[in-house]
RNA sequence: GGAGAGGUGGCCGAGUGGCUGAAGGCGACGGUUUGCUAAACCGCUAUAGGGUCAAAAGCCCUAUCGGGGGUUCGAAUCCCCCCCUCUCCGCCA
């Protein structure tokens, strides 16, 4: 939610912020709300004033009342009855008032929804094509004709089954198999451990179904209303991350201070309709309408929120790590980065067989934007004001794509597949081999 | 799904039309007293919006008793809708 106060005090520094995201929708956007909420003000001035009238009358009337013994006694033409017929003048220019207001704050507020969130200074400038790699971790394993993507390694181990997933609900539903299914199972408690035990998460099991109100608290909504899986009688919407019940958690709270930074990680799966995305990168597990994720969300002090954004970030990077699988992070750029966001890291596992860096995990920061929506706020001290905290979340990690990259890296030549060895552990097996063999 | 009872400040709890942002208590905070602790006593204790101000503080106004609408000169209090909690019955993994 855009800051009011900021966009008041310092429009031409917002509108050059928001511009670099290069979406041509915004700077109207902003020109109507500016007008809309200098209406508000002068409207906002005109009815206190008059129900500050109305108040005063109104005291003077209950005296009257307890002076003649609790009755209200009005004759014509008698100073009480002309109280309140200005009481009843003032009442009715209030309504008119309050009618006006109510919509102004209502385009106001539908308004405000759709301006997404500044991006830091450090973000580069441009689109998708000025996104840049800020390091990368491990040596890439080169493609080669015995490598093969991971939808024929799933096929071929048994682990995958796209056609029957399409038969159960349609295109981009995968079912995992046997030692798929466990796969699945053994990452996310291996990275549910690592995350609780090692960084100080604290798990949540949340409900897989949320309010509207929520899915507008992080930001999916109302602009992207199309992405969501949504029920027809109750209007609940399928989580599409647990992001969205992780971060409104703390909705319409005032923390205490000292909790913070605080810290919360979640298995969920995700539900995502992926509207208009339909044959671009959609082979075997790279874009699919039903996943498992791990999320970590931080809560935290608006003065750390750069420093604690990088510690984010290497959470999710030591998945990658304990799993072995070569990454890069990716910085993204102003036109890049999602609508709520202020500043993103891609986390892009290396898939050989397929030839492409997989995003599996993005770290951002959403400054105080989803706090403003969702009012969650904190006390730094006792007797201090309440602010926003600044609420920052990563991927740690997705797993289709986890999947994808680990069968693709850690393949064999006798079409088994090695797993690392922080998974066997969880998984109960050094390796993935073909049924049978 | 059916029947009923409720939702008041950080917490408990009074309040069923009139200076009630809200009694009383607890807690927290500041102070007095004290060898230390405790006790006692005094004080203080919400959030948001707007105005004033260069700004902050301060001051003034307005709103807020689950959320929204209505009745009324005036609503925590009456009426309607929604959300939530609890109890009983039914159903169910």
């Amino acid at each position: 939610m855009i800051d009011m106060r900021l966009l008041r005090s310092a429009p031409a520094e917002v509108r050059a912020a928001l511009a670099r995201r290069g979406d041509p929708s915004i700077e109207p956007l902003l020109g109507s709300i500016a007008t809309l909420d200098e209406r508000r003000r002068v409207i906002i001035t005109d009815l206190d004033r008059l129900r500050g009238e109305r108040n005063a009358i109104s005291a003077e009337v209950s005296k009257a009342v307890r002076k003649s013994g609790g009755q209200l006694e009005v004759s014509a033409g008698d100073a009480t009855s002309d109280l309140i017929r200005r009481s009843q003048a003032l009442g009715s220019e209030i309504q008119r008032q309050e009618e006006e207001l109510g919509k102004i704050e209502a385009e106001l507020q539908q308004k405000s929804l759709y301006v997404p969130n500044l991006p830091l200074s450090d973000v580069p400038d441009g689109d998708a094509t000025a996104n840049r790699v800020v390091r990368s971790w491990g040596t890439p394993r080169s493609a080669g004709a015995d490598v093969k993507p991971h939808w024929e390694i799933g096929e071929r181990l048994g682990l995958l089954d796209l056609p029957r997933g399409a038969k159960l609900a349609g295109s981009g539903f995968p079912v995992l198999m046997g030692a798929g299914a466990r796969l699945a199972r053994a990452l996310l408690q291996f990275m549910l451990d690592l995350h609780t035990r090692e960084h100080g998460y604290v798990e949540v099991e949340p409900p897989f179904l949320v309010r509207r109100e929520i899915m507008q608290g992080t930001g999916q909504l109302p602009k992207f209303e199309d992405d969501a899986y949504r029920t027809t009688e109750d209007d609940l919407f399928l989580v599409p991350t647990a992001e969205v019940p992780l971060t409104n958690l703390y909705r319409d709270e005032i923390l205490d201070g000292a909790r913070l930074p605080l810290g919360h990680t979640a298995y969920t799966p995700c539900f995502r309709r992926e509207a208009g995305a339909a044959g671009k990168d959609t082979r075997g597990l790279l874009r699919v309408h039903q996943f498992d994720k791990v999320e970590l969300v931080r809560f935290v002090r608006p003065a750390d929120s750069v420093a604690e954004h990088e510690r984010l970030t290497a959470h999710a990077e030591a998945v990658l790590q304990r799993l072995e699988l070569p990454y890069r992070v990716v910085l993204l750029a102003a036109g890049d980065t999602g609508f709520a966001a202020a500043k993103t890291y891609d986390l892009e596992a290396w898939a050989p067989g397929v030839g492409a860096w997989l995003e599996v995990s993005s770290a951002s920061s959403f400054t105080d934007f989803q706090a403003r929506r969702a009012g969650i706020r904190f006390r730094a001290a006792k007797g201090e004001k309440p602010e926003f905290v600044h609420t920052l979340n990563a991927s740690g990690l997705a797993l289709p794509r986890t999947i994808a990259a680990l069968l693709e890296t850690r393949q064999t030549p006798d079409g088994g597949v090695t797993l690392p060895p922080a998974l066997v552990p969880y998984f109960g097996a050094e390796r993935l081999v073909p049924p049978g063999a």
